[in-house]
DNA sequence: AATTAATTTAAACAAACGTTTGATTTCATG
DNA sequence: CATGAAATCAAACGTTTGTTTAAATTAATT
């Protein structure tokens, strides 16, 4: 052992801390106090600061990509060659990440709020990683979505994905504030019901009149 | 002079790194050298770093919040007594920051990425200057927009609303994605544009059957 | 049990951090 | 032109930063 469990301690801690304070908010002292590690073993394990922060990406982003278009491929058998409908669409799309930041396994939590981080950090290298996974559920996406909105006009498209996108993040990262802005009428923690209320707003946008 | 220039060369250097590298990414020294500022200036003229980031924050979102209020009493008036129509309640919230996120003064489009990464932060600080002036809009526009949407409960209400808030600050706090995303094909420096197109696809959100 | 490989460890490195200090320069007012 | 306040300055403070090193320990292999 050690190996395995000193790693997976360091991810664990890096993706809270991550998440909570921003990746330069953390030190690798944070990280590895916290995860009882030494000093040295970020170095050792992932060769830098910059590497943790990879392989906490891939580690949630690549299972999370691959559960969407499962998803989707099921909506499509279920749909026996007719066009799926925008809201499968869009549940197949919002739901598995919606579930992911909610899910008792702590870590999906962190993993989205860093996830909002993210999105919005210009950092060239940020951004490729993000985009390179991205770029996989976008072409997955594109094709049903188009069928299904065959009305929209390829910029009008790309701008209300844009927007989908937003509406999805905000979600996703920010469970708390909706808590405190509702005055604890909404409860982040129906996922199912947020879920729902997601997808149908999406669906309604994307299908409005231009 | 001197006061005052140094005061605002600050402001808008610090507008710009924090947006761009983060807060917490952005030391004093960073600003101050390229300023063309000495390291001192800061903690003379603000105190500290936050304090900074508190006066780069009000200096835009006091104004913002006045022009918002002063558009929805003008589409106030102009119904005289009637509901305000739902896309022109949206459009009193999302054109002027939209507008100041593209305005040609580019402080607008630092301060608007500034913001959406100061929204997914979590520091308590951070977030009651936030909730503050987000406070304001919220207590004005909750009204109409009750008004316009009768038939919503109050937990649909808020998580629209919520919805809505992440649409809008992905749209202005990340104008270079889309382009990217899009291949070009969408141009975010159309900003009426992107307001109409924006304030169609919220408002379809908003009105969605539950 | 001996040997090699894989980890973990404590210690150190220069560089950069936010903040403070006290002297110096610039400015407006008399 | 002198006086007092306001602003700027270079220098230093104790910490903390990411990274490296070489020795010590643990695990796996022969």
């Amino acid at each position: 052992m050690g190996q395995q469990t000193t790693k997976k301690r360091i991810m664990d801690v890096a993706e809270q801390l991550f998440a909570t304070r921003g990746v330069s908010g953390t030190s690798i002292r944070n990280i590895t106090s916290r995860a009882k590690v030494n000093l040295a073993a970020v170095h050792y394990h992932f060769g830098s600061k910059e590497s943790v922060l990879e392989a906490v990406v891939s580690r949630r982003l690549v299972p999370l990509t691959a559960e969407r278009s499962a998803l989707l491929d099921e909506y499509e058998r279920q749909s026996k060659g007719e066009a799926v409908e925008l809201p499968k669409i869009i549940e197949a799309l919002v739901g598995p990440a919606l579930r992911l930041s909610r899910s008792s396994e702590k870590g999906g939590e962190y993993f989205m709020r860093l996830l909002g981080r993210l999105v919005m950090e210009p950092d060239a290298k940020i951004q490729r990683i993000l985009t390179d996974h991205f770029r996989l559920s976008l072409e997955k996406f594109k094709p049903p979505l188009e069928k299904a909105l065959p009305h929209l006009k390829p910029a009008d498209f790309f701008w209300r994905v844009h927007f989908l996108v937003g509406a999805m993040v905000h979600t996703m990262a920010d469970s708390e504030r909706i808590q405190i802005v509702s005055d604890g009428i909404c409860n982040p923690d129906d996922t199912e019901g947020t879920v729902k209320r997601l997808v149908s707003f999406i669906s309604a946008g994307m299908e409005a009149d231009t």
